[in-house]
DNA sequence: CTCATCCGTAAGCCTTCACTTACTGTAAGC
DNA sequence: GCTTACAGTAAGTGAAGGCTTACGGATGAG
């Protein structure tokens, strides 16, 4: 699953709604459209594109289908951003724990 | 910066080839057009959303202006990846490791 | 079998967006 | 001053994408 998708998938505000919607558990369609002002056409249309980005898994439920998040889904990601965009462990410090950032006095700067 | 400016900029293929460009220093924007495709207003146009989500620096130098990378500008979303997607923050943390110590020995790049 | 429910797909509309060419503005050199 | 090089802006075009309504295909209940 190619980062590129990712990124295309989450871009749009409203799967990433939906996406964080399912953080609270499986939901079939109709449940996850009635939770948002778009049509279920729309919702379905977009779980589409979050299932071909690897960050949404379906599981047939008899006529209805059960929609989970995939967060491993988003590993791709996190490998193109490390990869590219190194600084890993100084961003990382800097999301997990803020209070590291401010902790030394940092003579220097080598970005910004 | 919110992260959803972040991932509309990353979003679009042409802006994260000019992003992976400037890895390699700082540049003039003609420098930039020269290297992909696209016209200069183009580069120009791309290197503006990418300075409002905060990926890109510009630096005048006298008629020319400088742009330059700001890894530390993906800052936001991670913090949202991590925040929302807490789950994988175990896996990320091992991919993390494992790819500091190849970082030095194996430089890489993926496409999509 | 019939009907109701759940859902994906098709077709169309309309906005957004990436790109182009043309133009304007600014800084340095003559 | 004028000219040349660099870069952002304006206007227009074509394609992509998100949305809607309408339809078709399964599944389960009666």
């Amino acid at each position: 699953m190619a980062y590129g998708q990712i990124l295309t998938a989450l871009a749009d505000p409203t799967r990433r709604a939906l996406l964080e919607d399912l953080r609270a558990g499986p939901m079939p369609v109709a449940r996850l459209a009635a939770r948002h002002p778009v049509s279920r056409p729309a919702v379905s249309q977009h779980l589409k594109v979050l299932q071909e980005a690897g960050l949404v898994a379906v599981e047939p439920r008899g006529a209805a289908r059960l929609y989970r998040a995939r967060p491993r889904g988003l590993a791709p990601l996190r490998a193109y951003l490390d990869e590219v965009w190194g600084d890993v462990l100084q961003a990382f410090a800097e999301e997990v724990s803020r209070q590291m950032e401010d902790a030394n006095a940092r003579p220097r700067h080598q970005d910004d």
